[in-house]
RNA sequence: GGGCGCAUAGCUCAGCUGGGAGAGCACCUGCCUUACAAGCAGGGGGUCACAGGUUCGAGCCCUGUUGCGCCCACCA
């Protein structure tokens, strides 16, 4: 028979094999109204780099439950594609194109920028599938979208003028988030708040026509180059007398007036508040409420400007330096204090996020979040764990109208057309002529749309909404959404509500969220640091199946996991393993295969025993990935490979693929080769390289694993029977073992096995497994005694349940070893039967436990007595 | 200020609805046994953070405490 070669090396196969996948299109998922749906789609990547670790873990998990459902019959769609990341691609490309030319984007001009920047996508796309591919992804290629390809583009033009016409996307003067270095607003979630040491500058504000002072606290003096009042509570009596006057505002002598406000504090700071409402939020809606000018005072690089008098020019920190210097030479600098703060930067480029006043679109978020909301309430989407649906549930409570204009040219051009005379036309087209003035002068906004608008409609949009597809009826709603939990807000939330708008439906049933992969030191893989780890460098040394296992064993959902290379060494270990053990079966694979038929009459109990701990498996496994619990079904099927299969099964097989008995020997081939190829199903979604490679060089079956049916527990398998009395050989085997381990007996020296047992049964399994105990315990024969004076003085013995095993080791026994030993064991039974005891005469047990249990306990009870008896009996005689 | 998570063997972590503490790695001993030394056999090692409570029974449920971490939040 032909084998596979001697050493496990993915290099080899897999990407082979994936090609394979594709000729044969088993990832192309098709509308098929005899097969249930199941689809998955993919949180596309960005194009902005390659992918890491991270990603390989989300893809993963992604890929197991494609390929679990492909196998159980479902018409799977696993819908791939890149997201165009339009702030964080355009910073890259900038940047590329200032290192490579010399040249800004404004230097080359619009059109030349998105010329340069599709060049981008080209590059980066290809690449990333190609990792994709790399790490073993069964997408269905055919389908894949990219947010800004022309159809998903529509989606977004039709989404915005609906929302438009509905009221939901308006254009309004608001305060926004200002990223100073990228030079365009942030949506509140793309702010990153980190607690920073600062200061506390008490600076007093001259009352008009007197000497007294209003003293305010500040955090940021150089934004009073844009107050326009102080407000005070009106509770506060130390200020009651001032409300109504005028101050003047210092450094600028502007005059502003003492308003109340209840927003305020009395107990925090001075209990004065300095009011800018072009540059806070909260002072934004004061000045709404008191209805005061916004004076904004900035640059969009935040420098000062032509409002801010003699500070134009100065960046908003000069600017503060220098209005400290200023007030301390006025005398009005009263103090400055330690004060911790939070600080806002820009989730891209890390620069302090400016609050400022702007013209920008919004999405109005109360009724699209109240829908959201019910959707998770009302457990139409499910959260694992469900602990997230808190996260998602507190974001929607607090939200805020989305800011969704940005000042870039990456991305969604917005809908919106403006005439001179000032009229706002939404539409797909520009227009011909103003609907109102008739003028021909129409200009497009030139902004584009939050690179989440987009995504929020991936669900939909990439199976071809608004058209009213087959796909989109077939597929839609998704089944699952698999990502981290650092993108709640970003994403899953935008799709939940988008998916309801538009398509009246949740967009998926269920959000699996997992945790982020972190160095081995659990510090966050970064680029500043240098700890990330790319796949394909993992791929190339370990093989992707290895990478797969590490990612999804040892770690439970939500969790963060620790990124260890000894894992990973254990997981291709236990690919080799998987490798070996075929290579065992195959080497003893001869032309004539049997049949069920032809052998089913020579099963013995090691048989029946390991097809039944299959069957356990199967129906074990099945159901931890029905919830989602990857990693307890991999554990168990690593258990079952390498402890069960390899250790004892193949173990016990030698003797009989070794032996003359030509039945035997065939009915073991059956069995191994039986139990390997529902192993090979079993591990395909997570190690789906090496299971199709050895798939293949199976004879007994055909096709691709890839598409094989998913093994179901079959009852008739079960035989409790065989599993008791494997149970009994394996405990003996162990036995025996152990105690000539303990005995320092050399492997090579056999010895007799003497057994004494009352119980009918116990000797008939011993008898049945007798050459596995010649094969797996060094043991020369067996002899069952009837007499225990027939045992000769020189043996150890060793009692286990239903019987006593004796070995003679003439002059190698260690009297006082053995005695130490036997204590041991009686000090064991003894602490055993005190426990069981307990229990038992616990009258609240005995009451109230479930009465199986109790009779578990009473057998456990007189077998350990029965076991003490004859430890006792031995310690006696060797005496 | 609110919310969440973690604390289990030397290290990294599992432990599903409460019913005799597990894995991998590391460590110790012995084995090149014709699938695998990327291996085989045997072994040591845990007051499951602490304190209460519920229960016949708690690593698991409840309350509180401590330590670490994360997320959200407009107290200037």
């Amino acid at each position: 028979m032909e084998n596979l070669p001697k050493n496990y090396d993915p290099k080899q196969f897999e990407d082979r094999i994936y090609k394979e996948w594709l000729e044969k299109e088993h990832f192309t998922a098709n509308v098929n109204p005899d097969k249930e749906p199941y689809c998955i789609v993919l949180p596309p990547p960005n194009i902005t780099g390659e992918l890491h670790v991270g990603h390989a873990l989300d893809h993963t998990i992604q890929d197991v439950l494609i390929r679990f459902k492909r196998m159980q019959g479902y018409e799977t769609l696993w819908q791939p594609g890149t997201d165009h990341a339009s702030i964080a691609t355009e910073v890259k490309v900038a940047k590329h194109i200032e290192k490579t030319e010399g040249l800004t984007k404004e230097d080359i001009g619009r059109e030349e920028f998105l010329r340069r920047a599709w060049g981008w996508k080209e590059e980066y796309g290809s690449k990333i599938v190609k990792q994709m591919q790399k790490l073993g992804n069964s997408c269905d290629w055919s389908k894949e979208r990219f947010t800004m390809d022309e159809t998903l583009s529509k989606a977004v033009q039709e989404v915005f003028i609906r929302l438009y016409d509905k009221g939901l996307i308006y254009k309004g003067n608001r305060i926004i988030n200002w990223c100073p270095d990228c030079e365009t607003t942030l949506s509140d979630a793309e702010v990153e708040h980190e607690d920073k040491a600062g200061y506390f500058y008490h600076i007093k504000y001259p009352v008009k026509g007197s000497d007294e002072f209003v003293e305010i606290a500040t955090t940021r003096p150089e934004t009073m180059l844009g107050d326009v009042a102080v407000a005070v509570n009106s509770t506060d009596e130390r200020f009651s007398h001032l409300v109504g006057k005028t101050l003047i505002l210092p450094l600028m002598d502007r005059e502003i007036p003492v308003i109340v406000d209840d927003y305020v504090d009395a107990e925090f700071g001075t209990g004065a508040v300095k009011i800018t409402p072009a540059h806070d939020p909260n002072d934004f809606e004061i000045g709404l409420r008191h209805d005061l000018p916004q004076i904004n005072v900035m640059n969009k690089d935040a420098s000062i400007n032509k409002d801010g008098g003699a500070y134009e020019g100065l960046s908003r920190y000069d600017a503060r330096k220098k209005i400290i210097e200023d007030l301390k030479e006025q005398g009005l600098l009263v103090k400055i204090k330690d004060h911790d703060l939070s600080l806002g930067g820009c989730y891209r480029c890390n620069t302090v996020v400016e609050p400022m006043t702007s013209e920008q679109w919004f999405v109005k978020m109360e009724p699209l979040a109240k829908d959201a909301i019910a959707a998770v309430k009302d457990e139409r989407i499910k959260f694992v764990p469900d602990r997230f649906s808190k996260t998602y549930l507190n974001w929607l409570e607090n939200i805020r109208d989305w800011c969704i204009s940005r000042q870039l040219w990456w991305g969604h051009r917005i809908p919106a057309y403006y005439c001179e005379c000032g009229e706002i036309m939404v539409s797909k087209e520009a227009p011909e002529k103003c609907n109102k003035c008739s003028s021909n002068k129409i200009t497009q906004d030139e902004d584009v749309l939050d690179t989440w608008f987009s995504s929020a409609l991936w669900p939909f949009s990439t199976l071809g909404w608004p058209e009213k597809t087959e796909e989109l009826k077939y597929f839609y709603p998704t089944d699952v959404l698999v990502t981290g939990y650092d993108i709640i807000f970003f994403w899953v939330v935008r799709m939940a509500f988008s998916g309801l708008e538009f398509m009246d439906e949740v967009p998926f049933k269920h959000v699996l969220i997992h945790g982020i992969i972190r160095d081995d030191e659990g510090r966050k893989m970064s680029k500043s640091l240098g700890n990330g780890i790319n796949p394909l460098e993992i791929i190339e040394e370990y093989g992707a199946d290895a990478l797969r296992f590490t990612l999804l064993t040892g770690n439970s959902p939500g969790n963060d996991m620790r990124f260890h290379m000894s894992k990973l060494e254990s997981s291709r270990n236990f690919a080799n393993k998987l490798w070996n053990a075929t290579r065992f079966v195959l080497m003893n694979i001869d032309s004539d295969i049997a049949d069920y038929d032809s052998i089913k009459d020579n099963m013995s109990t090691a048989d029946y025993w390991i097809i039944t701990r299959m069957n356990r498996v199967i129906g074990e496994m099945t159901e931890n990935i029905n919830k989602f619990e990857l990693g307890l079904a991999a554990q168990k099927l690593y258990d079952f490979v390498w402890s069960e299969y390899c250790d004892w099964y193949i173990e016990m097989t030698k003797s009989r693929l070794y032996g003359t008995d030509e039945n035997n020997k065939k009915t073991a081939l059956y069995v191994l080769t039986y139990v390997l190829e529902n192993i090979l199903k079993l591990m395909h979604p997570y190690m789906p390289f090496i299971t199709e490679e050895i798939w293949s060089s199976l004879p007994t079956v055909s096709g691709n694993v890839v598409v094989a049916s998913w093994p179901e527990v079959k009852k008739a398998e079960i035989n409790k029977v065989a599993e008791k009395k494997m149970e009994l050989i394996m405990a003996a085997i162990r036995s025996i073992r152990n105690i000539r381990a303990e005995m320092n007996v050399a492997p090579s020296k056999k010895a007799k096995l003497l057994v004494f047992s009352k119980e009918e049964e116990v000797v008939k399994t011993i008898e049945e497994g007798s050459k596995f105990f010649m094969s797996l315990a060094s043991t020369s024969e067996i002899q069952i005694i009837e007499d225990k004076n027939a045992i000769p003085n020189d043996a150890v013995s060793v009692v286990i349940e239903g019987a006593e095993l004796f070995i003679p080791l003439d002059e190698l026994i260690d009297f006082e070893k053995e005695k130490v030993r036997l204590n041991k064991e009686k000090d064991k039974l003894e602490s055993e039967i005190k426990r069981v005891e307990g229990k038992l005469s616990n009258v609240g047990f005995v009451k109230k436990a479930p009465s199986q249990l109790i009779e578990e306990e009473k057998k456990k009870e007189i077998k350990f007595k029965d076991m003490l008896d004859k430890v006792l009996e031995r310690i006696e005689r060797i005496k």
